[in-house]
DNA sequence: CATTCATTTAACCAAGGCGTTAAATGAAGA
DNA sequence: TCTTCATTTAACGCCTTGGTTAAATGAATG
């Protein structure tokens, strides 16, 4: 599997997801990444093996324990293909942005803020056409 | 399933990203969509399909063709998700650099071109920390 | 109306993913 | 050394995925 299939398929998993944020606060060891699910532990050993051939993570070895690291320069290839769309997403943003300052008695914010991300993704206001 | 792991799950496959790049140039139907693949008609349906439900794709009815469109906003999701990350690759690159321009006799192009998405990705040398 | 074109659905198969429990491995400690 | 702790490997089952071919659907066209 190729290495940007293998990053996407990695963070299909919810559980995936989440080790990868605790991990961004710290390196931690295996048992500690899996209290926090209720699956085994050859479960979670396994959701680290994707992880890591996936180069999200690495492992190393401290005695008993083994350490989990985030390697953060696995997401960049992720990153970077998704980034190739921003422009579809800011696009459709634009056009509700838009929409809502055409209204005559000004933005009701329920709707300007209906995307959920559009408060962290966008950058609309700053790519808009008619600024 | 929930809509995130959707996306990712989607994206995890060559055939459908080449999709999503086909679409990014412009709305098409089915079988202009196949075309460039040697898959079987119902495979390109249900790669459609997985693309239409983690909302990536809409679909409009022409005659007895199906004209696909890409929703960039289905990306969104995805593209935040991973941009909490940014913080830490955007960090070892700086390492790199760092590394590189401590080296006596100046940079050579080939260490600093190492990482494949260094030259889109990065914004290493806005952040870097010695600027 | 019969045929053809575009696409989807149905039925099937092989491969892979994710979970489990039981067993293996290997370091730490009594 | 014997035992315990941390983790992985093995072996199994179940469900999903991605592909196939054959059949169904439905619009366009002769």
């Amino acid at each position: 599997m190729d290495r940007l299939s293998a990053a996407f398929s990695a963070l299909a998993d919810p559980t995936r997801r989440a080790i990868l944020a605790r991990l961004a606060q710290g390196q931690t060891h295996v048992g500690e990444l899996g209290k926090p699910f209720r699956v085994s532990g050859p479960a979670i050993s396994r959701h680290l093996r994707v992880l890591e051939n996936a180069g999200l993570i690495e492992r190393e070895v401290d005695a008993q324990r083994r350490v989990c690291i985030l390697r953060g320069e696995g997401l960049a290839a992720a990153h970077d293909w998704v980034e190739q769309y921003r422009h579809f997403w800011e696009a459709s943003l634009d056009r509700l942005v838009e929409l809502v300052e055409q209204q005559p008695h000004g933005p009701p914010a329920s709707k300007a803020t209906k995307h959920p991300s559009a408060a962290t993704s966008s950058s609309a206001r700053k790519t808009r056409r008619r600024p």
